[in-house]
DNA sequence: ATCATAGTCGTCTGCCTGACGATAAACAGT
DNA sequence: ACTGTTTATCGTCAGGCAGACGACTATGAT
């Protein structure tokens, strides 16, 4: 912008398309899973790729990822605030991505997003008759995470995510991973009222380890903000009731919730 | 992407100019700074803005905020593996911005990079007589950062940067505290060979906040990978004479630099 | 010589953590 | 009713790390 050029010297400027991608992660059963969605147009026509659309002229990059977020899941963006009794999901930008042949038709940048959302019964198939799923985060990049048990090699062919979008769904699940460390994050996964037993296997699915249930359950409950109990308990796991609880006002964690190393 | 219309609708289609702006921050003295650059038209002419400019055609993201990089600074970007004697910096994306108003002219969406480098001689002005400058980040966001000293509370009133460049700023400073907790990245403050002590100064400046001299020795000296002696000793600050190290290969720290409290 | 400055090594105490024993409260099956 | 299984919750104990701070060392300035 320094250079000799007039910082908007017209001949520099080159029409974008600009995109917002989401990754929407949940956890289902003891497994992270991501929103995936199947294309029905080339290219890569009938391979999973991320949700996402265009960004309209009127509104920002925030709205845009909001708008699309509920367009694929009926959820609403976590207000701060706030407390709808569900649908709610946290929403936060992630990246952007730019590679001049990352989409073969034009130049296209994406700002990626990352969602976390509660369990949700079924994506909402909006209106496109293609479909959306919920894919375990471990069959869509195709790898084997840390700590997995080792069952259900078998599930599906890892054909591979559209664009670059496996990259970019990396980045959001490493971006998870180390978010629930130091913040609260990972109420975002759980409903309005969930047990300490419920959180700690949302931890052990997002980052494939088993933690300690008692100490797990010491340090959550001694981080200062972090849960509120609500005062009912639930028997929903099976076991002895669990006393339920909210999330707290905190947002940050002190001290964090360490991820054990190896 | 999944509604009626067709992911691709040229309807749909929307036209953005798209930018790389940066925030290179570096440790003068006691204070951190930030390079900024004098806008020479409008709007905003005569204000500070960050230095930034448009995307090339066949450039992807990291690129084109690389070569604004070495326009603004003559700086190269540190390759992993290549140890460039000086003039390296550390440059990684950082968010973007893309309000509908942010520009008035057009439709805007700029990729903020946050950029970490030494203590260079002077900005080169690249060509613009408008000129650049190293500006402390407290002067240029008009705030007292924590720990300040007090004094210079007169140095500059406190004119705004120019479009959103204040926020972008404000994020890459809060990044830059972030991750100097947990990765070696404060190192990229330093030039290839330095003190425990300037290090600390590094922190210190960075976080605005005072360090116990014996406990920061302890726990840099004691991080594996951190840091390694380079077999010299320098007497630069004054004082008995100090050992001198290297950055030593690990990214992420074991234990972290925790940054104190309140 | 003395002081000021900066670097480096230790010590001590308290907190946090991981490993793990023990108890409690539900349900399923016999 | 009893037993086993599952999950939740409370305690204990040893090791590691962090903050507070004392002590000593090696240089330059006065």
């Amino acid at each position: 912008m320094i250079t000799g050029m007039s910082p908007y010297d017209p001949s520099a400027f080159l029409p974008f398309a600009v995109t917002v991608d989401l990754v929407v992660l949940t956890v289902r059963g003891h497994a992270l899973c991501a929103l995936a969605v199947r294309r029905g147009e080339p290219p890569f026509e009938g391979r999973w790729a991320l949700p996402g659309g265009f960004v309209r002229g009127e509104e920002n990059l925030a709205e845009a990822a909001a708008r699309e977020l509920a367009e694929e899941t009926g959820l609403c963006v976590q207000d701060p605030g706030s407390d709808a009794p569900t649908g709610t999901a946290h929403l936060e930008q992630l990246a952007t991505y730019g590679d001049p042949g990352r989409d073969p038709r034009m130049r296209v940048v994406s700002v990626a997003h990352l969602a976390l959302a509660p369990d949700l019964p079924a994506p909402r198939a909006g209106g496109d008759a293609e479909g959306a799923r919920w894919a375990p985060v471990r069959d869509l990049l195709g790898e084997d995470l840390i700590g997995g048990d080792g069952a259900r090699r078998d599930a599906e062919p890892p054909a591979p995510l559209a664009f670059d979008h496996a990259r970019i769904l990396a980045d959001g699940v490493e971006r998870a991973r180390s978010k629930i460390e130091y913040s609260s994050l990972a109420t975002a996964f759980c409903p309005s009222e969930f047990t300490v037993g419920e959180l700690r296997r949302v931890y052990e699915a997002v980052w494939g380890v088993a933690l300690d249930p008692r100490n797990f359950h010491r340090k959550v409950t001694g981080t200062p903000g972090f849960l509120v109990p609500s005062g009912g308990t639930t028997t929903r796991q099976g076991g002895r009731p669990a006393q339920l609880f909210r999330a707290g006002g905190a947002t940050v964690l002190n001290p964090p919730m360490l991820r054990p190393e190896i």
